[in-house]
DNA sequence: CTGTTAGCGCTTTCAC
DNA sequence: GTGAAAGCGCTAACAG
């Protein structure tokens, strides 16, 4: 089967080239009939739109970019989502690029999607992304570029949580326990989502009695391993806190796990909380308080400044902060303080 | 910044169009200086190689396109990165739509994909998927299908786990605890992974001592939601089985969710067995047992699968099955028939 | 080894 | 209301 060029269909219905080309843009100048015919001769002949051509005519590509690191992390598994569809709702397709946290996958990733003429690009970056390789990449072609959950540059779009914030309300929370130490575990070094969580979490603490020493926190990979392996690294140092704040529900998922193999029980030996609240927080045993970030929040909001750039390049790069919301569950919520 | 062409490009350095296009495809009869000469006058300008200009004029458009349902749920994110791995390992961008197991938004998705002249789809079949539309909108421009983990038609190439011996494998473990009545909880209605799964475990449990009605189970959603509605359903009906076999991870979790809330405990007033396998199997308390499914195989497979048939369509349709492993784990191990 | 030429399929003026 | 012509940026075939 050869392909079925517009030319292929007006020659069939009898009208000009594009004649069929203001048919399928749906001009209403053209009478009701010659219409019917056009598209009568689309469905009979098997006509499909190339959007490639259409695209290169008019220099846009009607694609956008996704890059995030995992989407085995239901956070991001959720972000990804949301942006799908709001991709889909303004009619781009939707590039996915998975950078497992490796920065030079993430840069080839960009690159081959530049060169695919994409309209504009999310990058949730890897750790160790920087300015200066990303703007070669994307100055070239001027693609617009809205970074997610984590930011390296002031000067490029951002949305994301209120990390300083979630941090302040979970120092809160914990301090309201009566608990009289904490640690956080977990989360990838350098990350600005790491470092605001713990500037939150130290602004929280001071003066509230819980004495909280960031150099303690040993900072790992996003994910369940992560999380045994960073708890595992503080007890084994013979530090025993009331609480452990997990960088975030994929990390704690880890922890819990970890705590039981040393026959700890989270949530009466030792309180967890963490960041995030993705579904599964809520089903664990026992349920794990944690501060929502709500990726679909994220997500929308990073889509609607993304095409309000698409459309006018000239803005000032914004920074949008989506407010948390704490979660009291029982692995906070039944902890009582040792006497 | 205007476009940097070609053309641009080897003005500036002072050899033809063809010359510049020769080195860019790394042709070994262009001479060093000549070559160096076009790769200077590249960076300096700013030169972006434009694929879809080379596509459309090569007619392919080194793009693939996924469909997948929902990768909120775990199984389905690992098979979906695994995918992207396999598709940027050979020089493919991906396209990735989510179908959210709507069969119209699936549809429109394969029609948009088709539209960007994808060189080939993987589609995670949404329930309720039928052959007639899916071939009017791929035989138009016979783009090459592999059907991923559920398949719709024979028609179309298919890769995805060995159902039926999964379902087999359970039966068998579930029978030697020394049960004797099991229900399955959940999954979508109707999939070709559900009915096989069943007939897995019917097979299984035949002469085993083991009571398994079919027409007890609860179709639901795949994902915790549907495991707790479930198994309310199931236990709402005064049915107090030995084993609850939940469709898939994502839904047992569920199901421990709500055998909680009713105070009963997964493990030990009632086993639990389930299939996929997901990291978060074994990080539940109590472990569950799971067949496991190997999504990354099945990605890697289909994968192969795929490519090949792009380089040669007349390939007759096959059928890749994946050999599924059970994970014995406490969820049915610590569990004791009642006396 | 380099240059010229003719499109890929569509959109967009601008005449008729 | 409809048609003709030019060209988006690249590649491939062929001639020098």
């Amino acid at each position: 089967m050869k392909k079925v060029t517009l030319n292929d269909v007006s020659r069939a219905a009898g009208v000009s080239r594009s004649t069929a080309s203001l048919v399928l843009r749906g001009n209403p100048r053209i009478p009701e009939a010659t219409s019917d015919r056009v598209r009568l001769a689309m469905a009979e002949l098997g006509y499909v739109y190339n959007r490639q051509a259409a695209n290169m005519r008019r220099s846009e590509s009607m694609t956008l970019g996704l890059i995030v690191t995992d989407i085995r992390n239901p956070y991001f598994a959720g972000l990804t989502m949301t942006i799908e569809e709001a991709a889909h709702d303004a009619g781009y397709t939707l590039f996915v690029g998975y950078s497992r946290d490796d920065v030079e996958r993430q840069y080839l990733q960009l690159e081959t999607m530049v060169q695919q003429q994409v309209d504009g690009i999310f990058l949730l970056p890897a750790t160790g992304s920087e300015l200066a390789p990303v703007c070669g990449i994307i100055d070239r072609s001027s693609v617009p570029v809205v970074q997610l959950a984590r930011y390296f540059s002031e000067e490029l779009d951002y949305v994301g949580p209120d990390n300083v914030a979630a941090g302040q309300q979970l120092a809160q929370h914990v301090s309201s326990l009566g608990a009289s130490t904490a640690v956080l575990v977990g989360g990838p070094e350098h990350s600005s989502a790491r470092t605001e969580r713990i500037k939150g979490l130290e602004t929280g603490f001071t003066g509230s009695g819980v004495a909280f020493d960031a150099s303690l926190s040993a900072a790992t990979t996003n994910n369940a391993a992560g999380g045994s392996e960073g708890v595992a690294r503080v007890l084994d140092q013979g530090i025993w806190p009331d609480c452990i704040v997990a960088y975030s529900d994929a990390v704690a998922l880890g922890i819990y796990a970890e705590l039981r193999r040393r026959n700890l029980d989270p949530g009466r030996d030792v309180s967890v909380a963490s960041f995030d609240d993705i579904t599964m927080a809520e089903l664990l045993l026992p349920p794990l308080t944690s501060v929502s970030t709500y990726p679909e929040l994220i997500g929308r909001r990073a889509a609607e400044l993304l095409l309000n750039r698409i459309r006018d390049p000239a803005l000032q790069p914004q920074r949008s902060l989506i407010e948390p919301a704490l979660k009291v569950r029982a692995s906070t919520a039944q902890w009582r303080p040792r006497t």
